[in-house]
DNA sequence: CGGAGATTGGCAAACGTTTACCGCACTTCG
DNA sequence: CGAAGTGCGGTAAACGTTTGCCAATCTCCG
């Protein structure tokens, strides 16, 4: 059932049918019911390929994520997704699992498709996408590491805010040797958290022991294996603060195995917010980076791009800040003060 | 940049250059390396939508879950979508927050896109999508509940093979008042589960206190709400199994704040084997049901309908069967049994 | 009442492919 | 050497829309 059928049983010709149905110019009102009429007989709707193909326009994003399986992604791909839906928009998933051949594959796809448009969310292996994409005219959206080139936007995080209210709030608690967990070093994003962490210490003045810092990979076998060394090390420290909350919850995980209790004895501070980390016991204290935000700082940067009509000389910047999120991982740090302050001292500030 | 555009460069004719593309019928190796090189030349790849629009073939299939932001369905999307490329097929996501009106747009929308197929995954929902799904010729897998009907497969659950190895371990581990927390029982399978609960504590003999059935809602917050009342009841239960894991969760999380020690004071055991509940502590055991090879059996079983010339009468039924996974979240239950045995019971069976 | 201008509908081209059909050239056999 | 058969390439139609252009009709004013 097509188009012709419609028009030939409302007795107007293709030009009006359309016309009728996608309400543009002035069709008179009694054609146009008449169109409408059939259509809702008949169930029709539209062929989206054949409107593409003539329109130039898919209304398909491509959305491409490093994992889906990892906590952090669904909460962002729904909220894109719904918003996406909303503006009339349909979503073209990947997960590229860090795999360059994957990757590779995925761009082609999307330009088979002919998207209007793709966001990376990767924090950080975009130079691979780069070169597939870059030449053609797509409008992109990057977080963190995208280049400054027309159609091109960037969502910059802000997790220096977020990870200077963790350190400051450790350093609050009376901790001095704080310990830190890094994820995997070739990803753009663990990088900046770690240079973050860095610089936090430094503006107050608290030495980082390179003793202290761990790389792990973003991964809840990473956490543990990363607190197995710092929680056997000649000098431990008191308060861990990790590069995400999976990372987090794996060195939970360890402690809880070697009988090190939190918040008593170690306190900890994770990355990111995911859902669960609530549900952690104790609950989880952690830097939020809002996923909805992130989604749909994405979708609308995407959006804005596409209807723009002569793009910028740099495409747009957009900013999402961390903030710390205190819940019950916290506490004093073990030496000095009697037992009593030590629990519940999250609670107190917040 | 088009066809014609390669096949003028090439010197040949579009269709000797499709067909060179294709692979289809012998073409003269001379002229296809023209066609090829010349395609690699200008970095060309065909319009999918051209393609789909003559072919009548899309090549996409749509993938219907209910909420991707619960952890239980990632790694299905996953599998799903990851077999899906290799196939050659694009898949089109939804999620549906279990809201008819999301579900009926979404399936609109997979029809505007003229998808291949559609696989629904929602435990128990599907009736609402039947009627505006079912009446074309479209091929539907649907999990536990589709009606047999041709193009229409059916993945069934076999929820009681592993839900009667948890009652039998508890029965062994000479728990007698086990509780249970059911899902929201508008849903289907949750239905089912309940059931295949039911039904195994009567093939042991055992009778199902109708006070230690709590209806909560496959969240975690509903985990906790149906532990506050279990864990406060005048009898209260040695052992819980939940409907599924992120239920299991909050009753974890609910006892910890009560006091309540698992499992040397409770017994606990989920359903679906998320990919988290080995970072609980405990460990949980669970009764295991693959995403994995759920994912792969949706598309298994989509691609095969497509694929099939002439329809069966009634689909094909795919069977997925579950499997207790002990960890650590059981022990003996508190009476009788000396201190020394109750804990690593689990262990001892594995 | 006539003509200019505005409004609305229809014809047909175009989007980028695939593929049925046809014709041509070459091979092979009588 | 000629006819029949085989294999390959090209022409053009078709897929289901949108939309530019033109024609027809209507409105309104002089």
């Amino acid at each position: 059932m097509d188009l012709r059928e419609i028009a030939r049983r409302a007795g107007v010709s293709t030009a009006t049918a359309s016309r009728a149905i996608n309400r543009v110019t002035n069709v008179d009102p009694l054609l146009s019911r008449r169109v409408w009429k059939v259509v809702d007989e008949l169930g029709y709707y539209p062929n989206t390929q054949a409107r593409a193909l003539v329109s130039g326009k898919s209304r398909i994003f491509g959305l491409i994520v490093s994992e889906i399986t990892n906590p952090f992604f669904p909460e962002i791909v729904a909220t894109f997704e719904r918003i996406a839906v909303e503006h009339g928009y349909e979503i073209l998933l990947t997960s590229t699992v860090h795999d360059p051949k994957l990757m590779a594959s995925s761009v082609r796809r999307m330009m088979e498709r002919r998207v209007d448009g793709v966001a990376v969310i990767t924090f950080g292996m975009e130079e691979l996408l780069l070169e597939d994409l870059q030449l053609r005219q797509l409008p992109l959206v990057f977080v963190d590491v995208g280049p400054a080139l027309p159609r091109i936007s960037n969502i910059r995080i802000d997790y220096l805010h977020g990870i200077r209210q963790a350190i400051q709030h450790l350093a609050a608690l009376r901790h001095r040797r704080i310990g830190f967990v890094s994820g995997p070093l070739w990803l753009k994003s663990a990088i900046a958290r770690k240079d973050a962490f860095l610089q936090s210490m430094q503006e107050i003045g608290f030495a980082s022991d390179p003793r202290l810092i761990m790389e792990g990979n973003h991964t809840t076998e990473g956490g543990m294996a990363a607190a197995a060394q710092l929680l056997n090390a000649p000098i431990k420290p008191t308060a861990i603060l990790c590069s995400n909350d999976l990372t987090a919850i794996g060195v939970m995980k360890k402690s809880d195995e070697e009988g090190v209790v939190i918040p008593h004895d170690l306190s900890l501070i994770g990355f990111d917010d995911v859902r669960l980390a609530q549900f952690m016991s104790p609950p989880l204290t952690t830097v939020q980076m809002s996923q909805a935000e992130l989604g749909r700082l994405a979708f609308k940067a995407l959006l804005a791009e596409v209807e723009r009509e002569i793009p910028t000389l740099h495409g747009t910047e957009y900013i999402l800040r961390t903030n710390l999120l205190l819940r019950k991982s916290t506490a004093m740090a073990p030496t000095g003060a009697p037992r009593s302050e030590r629990n519940g001292a999250a609670r107190q500030l917040k």
